[in-house]
DNA sequence: AGATATATTGAAAACGACTTTCACCTTCAC
DNA sequence: GTGAAGGTGAAAGTCGTTTTCAATATATCT
């Protein structure tokens, strides 16, 4: 996500919103960190450095972020969702693993050349899709093997 | 789904658990449904002939169907499961309008094909799968053009 | 710098979709 | 019938997230 911070700050200037510490703080460590974390997660991160920034605010600038363009929301699970960075990071599609929850990204111009005509025979016209494969990784299937020996 | 309450019956017999007039009641309203139905609606109908049932004992039903191979939850939107018949209805993805909510059916064979390999080249063991395009439907993209004149 | 208007904050309460608990009630094999 | 095992609805609890609200910070104007 380059630049993010300063798409940031755009967007805040051309919506009257205002630069705080907190939105800093939190918007640093959220590109900073791994894709795909959660509020929680992000907000343990941000909380090590700026205790007194409470979960609440972590929610509110995530949501920012996504008006902003910057961050996309993914519900995997059935539980919490996750965010990642948009900037720098070109659409892709994921595998997650039942096993030990691993989330792997992949690209396939194919698979998206068939949805788009599926989409048209329907008289369709495309916004936004997802597609999600879930199973066991390669690693969690070795892990398997051995323990079965 | 095509003799859902006989197997529906065997799976409790299989089980040890009990046929009961409560779930006798929803599983025959969930059979005569339309597809994607919520908890809540499956209640609201169930209610009318059976004021009583509550809504608790829908979403225990539900799960009982799913766990015999009845009934599969499905996740759209951010808020409400529905769920489907299992029976009868082969594997199929879904576009849904973000306009209306319509939720339209589809099978691709090349797409699963192509999926199948992506998982391969992984390493991955495929479980299960979702692909859902979001978009505006034939109808809903109609009414906008009516709209916009 | 000081005043002012407006946006932002964290804590606590509310939310929505479920799930669990519990005291009473059915079902069903004997 | 009887009794053990399972099922029931109401109410309470859970979990991730959002809303409310009084206090506070920020940007803008003098
Ligand atoms: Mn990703
Ligand atoms: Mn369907
Ligand atoms: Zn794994
Ligand atoms: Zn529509």
């Amino acid at each position: 996500m380059v630049g993010g911070e300063e798409a940031f700050q755009a967007y805040l200037g051309r919506r009257g919103l205002k630069k705080t510490r907190q939105r800093d703080a939190i918007v640093r460590e959220f590109v900073k960190a791994r894709r795909h974390i959660t509020a929680e997660d992000l907000h343990r991160t941000v909380a090590r450095r700026h205790p007194a920034i409470g979960l609440v605010t972590v929610y509110r600038t995530l949501r920012l972020l996504e008006g902003a363009g910057l961050a996309k929301e993914r519900r995997f699970g059935k539980t919490e969702s996750c965010y990642e960075p948009v900037l720098g990071v070109g659409h892709h599609d994921h595998l997650i693993c039942t096993a030990c929850g691993g989330i792997f990204e992949f690209e396939n111009v194919e698979i998206e050349g068939l949805q788009d005509r599926v989409a048209s025979q329907h008289g369709f016209l495309i916004q936004d899709h997802k597609l999600e494969m879930y199973g066991i990784c390669r690693e969690c299937r070795k892990r398997g093997e051995r323990r079965r020996r």
